[in-house]
DNA sequence: TCAATTCTTGAGTGACCGTTCAAGAAGGAC
DNA sequence: GTCCTTCTTGAACGGTCACTCAAGAATTGA
């Protein structure tokens, strides 16, 4: 747990007192998250994190706590990037539910296999295996995803009492089936699909939207 | 690597000489692989395996040789488990491709979710995460999902040859779009869906067969 | 200038990792 | 009974794990 809260409540001045850090935060946090989104919170060591941020564990320690809360603050970051925040984008942006998902599965497709970064969502990927240790930072991303798919089900509620759905469609199912195959997709870019393929995988889906490809 | 293979080429007799084992092999290997199977490759340690086996580290290197070792003989009992099994065995009892892929979907449903065993496909899950010194499980890994995908789009090009399909279905495409699914249904699985859910997952991704609901 | 504060550094913590090995126990062959 | 072989046992091996700490360096406030 970090002290930074210490700031709160300060009388004014923003100059800090004592040393000042020698590294960029935000870079070395970059570093990070890069490791944790190629190797999962696990199969990455602290050790590897100090060289690739380029700290010694002393460093790394006063500054994020431990790695628990430095993986969680990488997590917080990432979802304030655009491969976390095409969801909510599409969500926002988009008029109907059903252009909302294709967009969301068309992204999906190209972020996921962006050769500027790892490979999948990290999200979906950074704890799948996770000793009984670790039960914490796996509940955590766990409650993540269900967040999203709570936002899923809820959207294509409401696109139901809009109409955009016929009255039989199910939307639990649906936000079920959408973030089963956005999981498979972050899945086959980790063992190697690219953009293309991922793109077709996403317009297959899309044949499951109800009541036709007309919308 | 094990020195078991003195006994090809042996003169006779069946019975074995020197101190028999203590422990069943069949029995053990069960052990290891629902540990395997629930934590993945390298989230379990030897120590774990060893009290769940019910043996010391000794016997454990004795009888299977290392971990990596031991993970390979458990990942090919699991394959000739129903878990393993059930792909290969809808495409030898159905008669169309249609027919098969649905009942994998549906098989996988029903067995990923099933509480006799852990959560989703080892193959799919067990080395999702790894640290660059297990390169050659996930390789591994990776390369039997890569096989499966291989015989899912050599039964699709049949289908296509034989008219089951349309000219233009992309064969390839729907392989890894089935892929894509099934690795999500996994992963939803470890995440807590049960065989309802995935039913309903597996019923909307078979939306996706080329030429209408009716085949 | 000098104390207070904050960060860096380097060495080190105990615990656990996968793995090994010598010694002893338990069976078949003679 | 005495080899010979095979397995079990208990105690280790060096290495890495996440993490800590005292001492020194760099800055601010007075």
């Amino acid at each position: 747990m970090s002290d930074r809260s210490k700031m709160v409540g300060m009388t004014s001045t923003g100059t800090r007192r004592g040393r000042p850090p020698a590294f960029d935060r935000a870079a070395v946090l970059a570093a990070a998250t890069r490791l944790f989104w190629e190797r999962g919170y696990q199969a990455t060591s602290v050790g590897e994190l100090t060289g690739a941020m380029g700290i010694k564990p002393g460093s790394l320690y006063a500054a994020f706590g431990d790695k628990e809360s430095l993986f969680r603050e990488v997590v917080q970051g990432y979802q304030q990037s655009p491969a976390g925040q095409f969801v909510g984008l599409a969500f926002a942006e988009e008029p109907t539910a059903r252009a909302a998902f294709a967009r969301i599965l068309r992204d999906a497709a190209r972020i996921y296999a962006d050769p500027e970064h790892p490979a999948g969502c990290m999200v979906i990927s950074a704890a799948a295996n996770v000793a009984a240790q670790d039960d914490e930072v796996a509940a955590f991303l766990r409650e993540l995803r269900a967040a999203n798919l709570a936002v899923f089900e809820e959207r294509l509620s409401t696109a139901k009492r809009l109409g955009e759905l016929p009255p039989t469609a199910d939307p639990a199912a649906l936000a079920r089936y959408f973030g089963a195959v956005l999981q498979g997709m972050s899945q086959r870019s980790r063992d190697g699909a690219d953009t293309a393929e991922l793109t077709a995988t996403a317009e297959l889906a899309m044949l499951a939207w109800p009541a036709g490809p007309v919308g």
